[in-house]
DNA sequence: TATGAATGAGTCTTCATTCAT
DNA sequence: TATGAATGAAGACTCATTCAT
């Protein structure tokens, strides 16, 4: 059955890294337990270590693992969009920390951040995610500017700003802060990239 | 019954906590010890227990006490600005981590939120250093419309979104993300602000 | 001041000793602790090891104090009975843990018992009490055979059995064992010591 | 899956319990420590909390495994006597603390007595021990009763009285007080145990 | 004489990891 | 491959004792 092993290992390292992240958003990444996972997947503690040697490790890959396949969902987000706006329109709308769900991915992202500064391999990570997502609304950015939708823009920057814009209204709003609901968050956010999008782009200031 | 004790324990106090910060910063919030954090401040883990009660005590105290008096900080920072401009661009420019004590300090707000997910009393002093953050940028902008020298937008909204904006992009930067450095933050910020303030406001979008 | 400070002193010890005796009855012997005798008496934990030198000694002396005067009380007891026999019964009544301060009295006996075990100046204490209490017995006993009252048993062999008897019982009945409350304990003892002490003395036994 | 684990697990617990009873009798209740219970068991401190869950647990398991079973060594005293007397005689002499393993049974007994006035679970298990002990006694008395052996007493009021009468005997003999060595112990219990069961029943005293 | 802040050794307990099965 | 009993290092916390005042 040797065809059949590689398949099974594949679905019981699944199973453990989504225990573990249930595990995360639900403790914090340190106070994570093998045991904890290993009773949340329903497995032994020495299956664990058996998969990934030991805790670090697999509590990397659980953050990884998650961290790395965000694109899917966004991507799905946007089929049948019709305009560069409608596209990103529906990304911030997708982004919101509206259900469980999508609450307990920036959850994670936070958790996420807070270990990057003191885990390089996490870091590297976090900056080729960075990049990736980054490229991809500057790509969605860069449709509308060649089209007439959008002002001329610098997409590249245009795209950080929008990046930024989501990531820091999401921590209130994951946060739960009363004063940002997603509701306010998406009117927030879209009219912020509103202006950054349509708005003549005013005289340069002094950069550094 | 020593003299001045009051002022000898309120030393002790700050000690300690700014050997917490110190250890929450380099090994993140779960990993710090009661022994590490003695050893730091030079004191025994015997006097930690006998100021805060308990390590979770401690620790939440050494987050509080720095996240709740950021203000001065950027109080500082205004003196001499002649206008609003000049007031935020400034406040954008105390906040880049470019030194290692404003890193740290973002730092301690990446774990910070990492916590606050899972520890209601930090969640009401997030919100509420949140809500005081925001209101402080509405008062500059709202002058800053008052005088003519930025369009008419909403106070309110505008300060959120240049809040998010820093938060935001401070994390790539925190993170030493290479695409985005202290002065490229700076340059980044100031264009999304500037285009906030000065454009015309569009006509408005679709709210929820 | 020097004469009043020795009173001053005393009054110190015995209030320190009072209040020892009332965390040893509510905690165990070993569970008690310097800072709870400190605030139970009202003192400071210094004052403590200023009287007593450390904890041992000072809780050495609360038992020692207490045990050695347990005589008093009974003494008490007996003013006014006519008989022998009346003098006996008052003093299984007394003995009777139906208060809650003669209650508390045996359960500082069980700790006392409990420690003595391994501590060989608790039991010179124990023993040289042990003595003074049965030959208070058996003088009581001997005035009843001297005088008819009683039947002519040996006054040592026949205290040693009521202190015995006493003890035994005393235990059950502190525990709160529902088969032998107050009453019965007082029934179940008397009746014992009519028969040991009204009955004819049957052939004596062999003895070891 | 190990084979037979229970078997194993059993021999382990009774190991620990074991070591626990010995170090309870060298230290008391309280000053046992975990490690030491370890260290006398040859089994890492972490085994003894995997069996147990904490401290408290297995010491009263300690407590509750030795003083359940008591009346196992006394039903083997019992083989070959031909009367009730004999039998009884039998049971006091077990009772001597004369071996060092019988002296160190009483001093559990101390020592149990001084926990249970603190702890509902072990005052129930004495309760509970104190009736098996008294009806034991009880069937005997009533056996010479019945046979005409012993005149026609209560045989639980008896029963009582024997069993207080060998308690606070043995507390004495336990604590080596020289006015009362396991052979005077055997004399005097015996004697009172005569009286109580031959004499004439005296005219009924008083009950409260 | 009396205080109580400070100490740090020692406690229980947790938990990652090992290893025989 | 998978288990989970056993380990023991390391953690938080307790508390008797010291000592400057």
């Amino acid at each position: 059955m040797p065809p059949r092993l590689g398949i099974h290992e594949a679905a019981r390292r699944a199973q453990i890294l989504r225990a573990a992240r249930t595990c995360i958003v639900a403790l914090g990444y340190e106070r994570v337990t093998v045991r904890g996972v290993a009773e949340t997947a329903n497995v032994s503690t020495g299956t664990i270590i058996h998969y990934f040697g030991d805790k670090d490790t697999m509590l990397e890959a659980a953050l990884l693992d998650k961290v790395q396949d965000t694109g899917i969902a966004f991507r799905a987000a946007l089929a049948g969009a019709q305009t560069a706006w409608e596209r990103l329109e529906r990304l911030v709308t997708a982004s919101l920390p509206e259900t469980d769900e999508v609450r307990d991915e920036w959850r994670l992202w936070l958790t996420f951040w807070g270990e990057v500064t003191r885990n390089e391999r996490l870091r590297a990570v976090s900056e080729r995610q960075h990049r990736r997502w980054t490229r991809f609304l500057a790509r969605i950015i860069a449709e509308g500017s060649a089209s007439g939708e959008f002002a001329a823009v610098d997409p590249a920057i245009t795209a950080t700003q929008l990046a930024a814009l989501i990531d820091g209204l999401a921590i209130q709003t994951t946060l739960q802060n009363p004063m940002l609901s997603p509701a306010q968050m998406r009117q927030v956010c879209l009219s912020a990239l509103q202006q950054l999008l349509y708005s003549h782009q005013p005289a340069q200031f002094m950069s550094t």
